[in-house]
RNA sequence: GCUCCUGUAGUGUAGUCCGGUCAAGCAUUUAGGCCUUUCACGCCUGAGACUCGGGUUCGAAUCCCGACGGGAGCACCA
C-alpha cells in the first residue's frame, strides 16, 4: 500500500483478503514455498547488496551546501578536561572530518580569575592525547578589541545600555518583567557611561553592566536584557591586568563563531535556550549565524562529572587529585588504561541526542577491552600464594606465549622444586585431583594443605576444569590499585579505592611503564612503576 | 513557580521530521553453548523495549491533546 496508493481506499476490503491469502500460503510446506518462488520469482531470493557501511555514526549535518564546514569546541579553561570535554570535541571533530572541513579550538577565556595556565595546558594535552587535531587555536582574551567594536556598534544602534542597577534588583526585575530606568537613557548617554566602565577612575566592578536590549516580557528567560559585558578587575591568566571590561558567553562566544566563519556550532542542551538570543543579538549586528546543534550531557554512572561535584572531591581529601582512576576526568581515564580509540568510539556510539545519558562505566570497558586485548601481554600474578612442590617435571626451563592467540613473543621462566599458587585457589586443591598449570601441564595432587605437593602427570589430557597460574622463581612484589566506582546513587564510595597486593612473574620488568597487561584469570592493568599497576578493568 | 528540552529492553542508542516494508535494528548487559594451556578475546543461540490515557486514521513508536517521569534555564559562569 505504501508503493500503491490506490488500494488505501480500499483498505478495509484488502485487509481481510491479505489475512486469508497469508495464511493459504502458510500451509504449503516451506520447502515448496521456496521452490515456487525460486521458479516464479527468482529475483526475490537475490540477496540484497549490504548497504555500504554508515560512515559515521553522527546524522548527517543540515545546511552544508556551498559552505565550508568549519566547527569549533570552545572550552573554557576553568577546570580539567573530561569525558563531557572529550564529547564534544568528539563529536565536532568528526562533523569537521566528514565533510573535509575544519576545527577550531577556542578557549573562552573571559571570567578573569577563574582560568589558570594550567587548564589551558591541560586542555591542549587531553586533545593531544585524544588524538584530535585542531587547525587553529583561538584564544577569546586575545582578540578583546574586536568585541569592542561590536559593542560600539550595538549601542550605537540603541540595542544595548548601561545599566548601573545593583544585582538584586536586576534579578528581581528580570523574574518580574520590568525595566529599570537605565533603558531609558540616550544611545549618547550610554556611550558615555560605556567608556566610564573602562576608566580607571570610573565604575567598579560591580557597579555597571552592558546589558544587551531584548524583551524583559519574553517567555524565554535569557531574552530579558543579559549582560554582554562587566567589569572584572581580577587578573587573568594570560592578559593579567589588561582589560577591566569582558564580555559574557552571550556576546563573545557567538560573534567569534560568527567571526571564524563557524558554520555548525555544537553545544550541550544547556545552551538551547539562547539560540534565540544568539540569533537576535547577530541579527542586529548584521552578522553571519552558524547552525546551533545541541546534544545532551554525558554522565558515566558513579563517576562525578560536573566541575562542582568534582571540586569538593579534591578539596575535602576524599579524592586525591584530578588524576585519580576513578574520575572520568581524561586524565584519570588515561591512568585508568583507558585508550583514547575506546573514549572516541564510546562517544561516538552514543549518538547526538538531545537526551542527557549515564552511561554505565561497563560500556566504555567494553570499547576499551576490544582494544587492549590484543596488545596485552599475558603475565601470570598470584595473591596471598602459596607455595606448591612440584615434582616430575620434564623440563626446567618453560617457554610461555605472551598472547594466546596473537604472536606476542614468549618468555622464558625457570620452575626449579616449586612454584607460587594463588591462595584462593591452594585451598580448593584436594589431594588426588589433576589441575593444569598453565604453561607447563597437567598435575596431580599428592600432598596438599600445609605440604602442598603436585606431580606432573602429563603434557595435555581432555576435562581438566581447574586451570591455574602460578609464578616461580622470584616473584615482584606489585600494589594493584582497584578503582571501583565514587558514588553509589548519591552515598560516597568509601571503599572506593582497594589496594591488593600481588606477585608477578619476572617478566613483568621488562615492560615499560604504562604497558597494558593482562594477568591472566584476574583483569587488564596498567603497569605504573616497578611495583604499581591500576586495575584497568576485568 | 514560569519557560524550554526530553521520554524506545537493565543500560546506551537507531527508527519519529515525510504514518504502512518496525510482530522494532545495533551495542552493551545477561543466560546458555562453542573455542581455549585465562573466568580474556572471538563465534553461535536465547532473553529483554516503543511512559501512560485519549484522539485522528483502514493503519500510530511515528501525527494531535492531556497526564506522568527526567533534565535544563531564570548569573555581572560558560
Amino acid at each position: 500500500m505504501g508503493n500503491v496508493p490506490e488500494l488505501r481506499q480500499k483498505a478495509k476490503e484488502i485487509g481481510p483478503i491479505i489475512t486469508e491469502i497469508v495464511s493459504e500460503i502458510n500451509q504449503i510446506p516451506i520447502e515448496e514455498q521456496q521452490k515456487e518462488i525460486q521458479e516464479k520469482y527468482p529475483e526475490l531470493l537475490e540477496v540484497k547488496k549490504e548497504k555500504p557501511e554508515k560512515q559515521s555514526l553522527l546524522p548527517p549535518l543540515k545546511n552544508t551546501e556551498g559552505k565550508e564546514i568549519i566547527t569549533r569546541f570552545p572550552p573554557a579553561p576553568n577546570g580539567y578536561p573530561h569525558i563531557g570535554h572529550a564529547k564534544a570535541a568528539v563529536i565536532s571533530e568528526e562533523y569537521a572530518k566528514m565533510h573535509g572541513g575544519k576545527l577550531i579550538l577556542r578557549f573562552e577565556d573571559t571570567n578573569p580569575g577563574t582560568e589558570r595556565l594550567e587548564y589551558y595546558a591541560a586542555i591542549k594535552v587531553g586533545m593531544d592525547w585524544l588524538g584530535i587535531k585542531y587547525d587553529s587555536v583561538e584564544h577569546v582574551s586575545d582578540n578583546l578589541d574586536v568585541l569592542y567594536e561590536k559593542a560600539d556598534q550595538i549601542i550605537k544602534s540603541n540595542d544595548a545600555y548601561v545599566c548601573t542597577c545593583s544585582q538584586d534588583n536586576i534579578s528581581k526585575n528580570r523574574r518580574e518583567m520590568i525595566e529599570c530606568n537605565c533603558t531609558k537613557q540616550s544611545v549618547e548617554e550610554n556611550e558615555k557611561l560605556w567608556h566610564k566602565m573602562f576608566d580607571e577612575k570610573g565604575f567598579k566592578e560591580g557597579q555597571a553592566l552592558l546589558r544587551f536590549r531584548g524583551n524583559m516580557q519574553s517567555g524565554n528567560t535569557t531574552m530579558r536584557d543579559p549582560a554582554l559585558f562587566r567589569i572584572n578587575t581580577k587578573r587573568h591568566a594570560r592578559q593579567e591586568q589588561k582589560y577591566k571590561v569582558w564580555p559574557t558567553y552571550d556576546f563573545a562566544g557567538i560573534i567569534f563563531d560568527s567571526i571564524s566563519k563557524v558554520s555548525h556550532a555544537m553545544r550541550s542542551k544547556e545552551f538551547e535556550l539562547r539560540k534565540e538570543l544568539h540569533h537576535t543579538i547577530l541579527d542586529k549586528l548584521g552578522m553571519e549565524k552558524s547552525e546551533f546543534i545541541f546534544f545532551g550531557r554525558l554522565d558515566l554512572e558513579g563517576m562525578p562529572v560536573s566541575k562542582s561535584a568534582l571540586k569538593p572531591l579534591i578539596e575535602n581529601g576524599k579524592v586525591p587529585w584530578y588524576d585519580d582512576p576513578r574520575l572520568p576526568t581524561l586524565e584519570g581515564l588515561r591512568r585508568r588504561g583507558i585508550r583514547p580509540e575506546a573514549v572516541k568510539k564510546f562517544v561516538l556510539s552514543l549518538g547526538l541526542t538531545k537526551n542527557d545519558t549515564v552511561s554505565p562505566f561497563a560500556s566504555l570497558e567494553a570499547f576499551n577491552k576490544k582494544i587492549i586485548d590484543s596488545e596485552s601481554i599475558r603475565l601470570h600474578m598470584v595473591r596471598n600464594p602459596k607455595e606448591m612442590k612440584v615434582t616430575n617435571l620434564p623440563s626446567n626451563e618453560l617457554h610461555l606465549p605472551n598472547h594466546p592467540t596473537i604472536d606476542l613473543g614468549k618468555r622464558t621462566v625457570t620452575v626449579n622444586d616449586s612454584v607460587l599458587i594463588d591462595g584462593d585457589d591452594a585451598k580448593e586443591l584436594k589431594k588426588g585431583e589433576s589441575v593444569r598449570l598453565l604453561g607447563i601441564g597437567i598435575f596431580k595432587i599428592v600432598e596438599d594443605d600445609s605440604n602442598l605437593t603436585a606431580e606432573f602427570i602429563s603434557e595435555n589430557a581432555e576435562n581438566i576444569e581447574k586451570k591455574i597460574q602460578w609464578v616461580a622463581g622470584e616473584p615482584i612484589k606489585l600494589k594493584i590499585i582497584v578503582p571501583d566506582q565514587l558514588f553509589f546513587g548519591e552515598t560516597f564510595n568509601e571503599d572506593s579505592l582497594k589496594e591488593i597486593e600481588g606477585y608477578v612473574e619476572q617478566t613483568y620488568l621488562e615492560l615499560k611503564d604504562g604497558d597494558e597487561i593482562q594477568f591472566i584469570r584476574f583483569g587488564y592493568c596498567r603497569k605504573e612503576s616497578t611495583h604499581q599497576v591500576i586495575f584497568t578493568h576485568k
